[in-house]
DNA sequence: TTACAAATGTCATAATTATTACAGTTTTTT
DNA sequence: AAAAAACTGTAATAATTATGACATTTGTAA
């Protein structure tokens, strides 16, 4: 476990900082009409914090009252399991807000934790300067609501591909999503990763992903794969 | 399969209508202040339908642009799997709303089905409408909001479970929380829905269940559960 | 280039769970 | 009260997956 190195904290006047426009590359913010912009700068209350590479921005578990936005860097967001295993949630690039789901439900508790696969910074501000802001700039508003219903949309399908009783469904389903309707493609993420994604064990999805190669229904070659048979692979969800 | 059969529908003005002050026990719009209630029901706009036992009100994958609120009856959402096999996803009893989560997400598919456990009756309001009452009423607009963040972790909460890898954990889970903290209670549900829940079939979780009950950890008798050695079955997660 | 770490594919074995079937019990309907 | 339906517990067998180990290949840093 690494510890969380805070090198550089400022709460502050917006707009007397470098970060005060870029704040409006945020998908949260950037739907913001441009004759808005000095306002929204005046009213926003924030923070800037930079992290390391493996740093854990938000812990599972812990109550959290920021909105946390992404401006460089990326991260992945898992869940622990009961083994102490962690299962792949989802990845995020910046600029994008992160922690945006449970901030305003009843338990404000993060359900996952946040780790930095590279150096990150974030911004972060308060809820109830996030509550301000909603209610006076209703494209953020509406931005942030769209947000979380897309969260909720995310989390659906996310449920249903864990939900997927063999490992083979779940392949299926993940190789379909992946391909982006191309014959050829290339994995993203190792195997190990994938697995964990699966929540399943490393060599039983290899062995799987083997025995499609052998029904000849995709060629595996490390990560390079093609899928033959498109219709096959639909079938089994 | 059972088809939806539509009793009654009238898109109207709400002040005309019995329903009208029933909207107000919905926990969306029971936080408007009293002195709002004649402005919003002149702002409203709605249908009122009709279903039968066992009716699907909502159909995993179709879209869907309004808002349904439960203001009588009970349903559950269910999500089909692979085999189409359903599991149970979550359990909402009148007068709640329902399908808030996507209604306002880039993909606005259901992601589950929603069947009535009786008779049912549910107020629709359109989307649009939706839009314009949470920006003309605050109270109505962050109580959506919470709405919605509260699906979030309810979804979050929700993988987790699934995420556990053996029944064992997942029953452990299940019981602390359907204890409430009691020493002796009774499963809401039959064993067969509780395996629909759990993603697992009926036989292993019964088994499961019994060994837990040879080891002293619980007492089973039926419904009838005892918990014997709480810390033994949080050790599991 | 060499050396080392990470990723990959494979295997045997153990553990877990699904499937199918059946009989006894309880609840609901008629 | 009788009949039907739903629920419950059980068991044998088959299928799936986890575990832990190993050899090989690939990528990367020294």
């Amino acid at each position: 476990m690494t510890f969380v190195r805070i090198k550089k904290t400022m709460i502050q006047h917006a707009s007397h900082t470098v970060h005060s426009r870029l704040i409006f590359q945020c998908p949260l913010c950037s739907s913001i009409p441009a004759e808005q912009h000095d306002s929204f700068l005046r009213d926003v209350r924030f923070s800037v914090r930079n992290y390391k590479k493996n740093d854990v921005i938000v812990t599972q578990g812990a109550r959290y009252d920021s909105l946390y936005i992404l401006i460089a860097g990326e991260i992945v967001t898992e869940m622990a399991d009961e083994k102490g295993d962690f299962m792949k949630v989802e990845q995020i690039r910046a600029p994008h807000p992160m922690a945006t789901g449970f901030l305003f439900s009843a338990d404000n508790r993060s359900p996952v934790s946040a780790v930095c696969k590279v150096d990150c910074s974030v911004i972060v501000i308060p809820k109830e300067n996030v509550y301000f802001l909603m209610r006076k700039y209703e494209s953020f508003m509406l931005v942030f609501l769209s947000y979380i219903s897309n969260k909720v949309s995310f989390l659906s399908e996310k449920l249903r591909f864990v939900s997927l009783r063999t490992i083979r469904a779940k392949l299926a389903y993940y190789l379909l999503k992946e391909s982006e309707g191309e014959k050829s493609f290339r994995l993203k993420t190792s195997k190990e990763s994938m697995a964990r994604l699966f929540g399943v064990s490393r060599p039983a999805l290899v062995k799987v992903m083997m025995e499609m190669a052998g029904e000849r229904l995709i060629d595996v070659n490390r990560r390079d794969i093609r899928i033959n048979d498109r219709a096959a692979l639909q079938k089994m969800l």
